[in-house]
DNA sequence: AAAAGCCCCTGGATGC
DNA sequence: TGCATCCAGGGGCTTT
């Protein structure tokens, strides 16, 4: 599924499109992971004045009577992908995995997800209950210089060294800095040359600050890249992306380290597979 | 309080 | 061909 940069390549596909569109109706397939928490027809009349995104959700800002300030928060989980079809008239029947859509002026945003881990919930503002259980814990933002979470080193070396568990664990749990998947993860650390078991507190600074500069060149790389299509991930104006044919070490397991021919090792982690090189990586 | 485990759900790949 | 098992890019919640 979608890390931050498959979100990232998704949002900017489709954001100049359908921003300032008019909301005419939506359209609820099954159950997602949490209620929609309105009802569709609420959203009718109310325009979509852009989207932003914080780590891997997408954030439609919403106007109109009574819902200036209010948020459609987008989550893809595992599975999910959106597209974007310019006019109703090009909008395919909806399948079995297609669960939201939300008809505009501008066209169709549609979401489909076959593993229901995704989310399209309603915010009634940024400070909202709802929006601060899903975003409030959220950590830094690796790639957004211009965010006030932007992703600071000094805020990242103290994080660490507040945290005993697994540096790998750390990264995934999204609280010190967003984004940062299963893939990237284990990618980030291969660059960094620090092992995924290493507990958080006990990386170096140099070696934090190399950890520091992987996350936002991996990340970076990523979104140039179009994301990674492993499953079947492809931004909202279908295009795939090819960052998968350059990983390091993600998906590598048994094969020749592309540093140092050593073989890619697998492990587990919290119920997640993580690679890394045993050579390359042995802070 | 932090960390580790547990689940939500479906589909594709693999093995017998 | 059929069936069982395992695995998958996330992350909130519950239990240690």
């Amino acid at each position: 599924m979608p890390e931050l940069p498959e979100v990232e390549v998704t949002r900017q596909s489709f954001a100049d499109r359908i921003q300032g569109a008019r909301v005419l109706s939506a359209r609820l397939g099954k159950p997602l992971r949490w209620p929609l928490g309105i009802e569709t027809s609420q959203l009718t009349g109310c325009h979509v004045l852009g989207v932003r995104r914080r780590g891997k959700y997408l954030l439609l800002d919403l106007a109109g009577p009574g819902m200036d300030g209010a948020l459609l928060l987008l989550h893809l989980g595992m599975s999910g992908s959106l597209s974007f079809v310019n006019s109703a008239n090009n909008l395919p029947a909806a399948g079995t995995h297609d669960h939201f859509d939300l008809f505009t002026s501008r066209g169709v945003l549609r979401l489909n997800d076959p593993r229901r881990f995704g989310a399209v919930v309603f915010a009634a503002g940024q400070g909202s209950v709802t929006a601060q259980k899903l975003l409030g814990h959220l950590g830094m933002e690796p790639l957004d210089d211009e965010s006030p979470d932007r992703f600071d080193l000094d805020a990242f070396c103290v994080g660490l060294k507040s945290r005993t568990a697994p540096i790998k664990q750390v990264l995934l749990a999204g609280e010190l800095v967003v984004g940062v998947g299963n893939i990237y993860a284990s990618e980030s650390l291969f660059i960094a040359g620090i092992r995924p078991t290493t507990k958080a507190n006990a990386i170096s600074r140099p070696r934090a600050i190399l950890l520091f500069s992987a996350i936002r060149e991996v990340l970076a790389r990523a979104v140039q890249a179009g994301g990674s299509t492993l499953k079947d991930f492809s931004s909202a104006d279908g295009k795939t992306g090819y960052f998968q044919l350059q990983a390091a070490v993600y998906g590598r397991a048994g094969e020749a380290c592309r540093r140092c021919a050593a073989t890619v090792k697998t492990i587990r982690q919290g119920q997640r597979a993580t690679f890394f090189c045993p050579v390359c990586q042995k802070k």
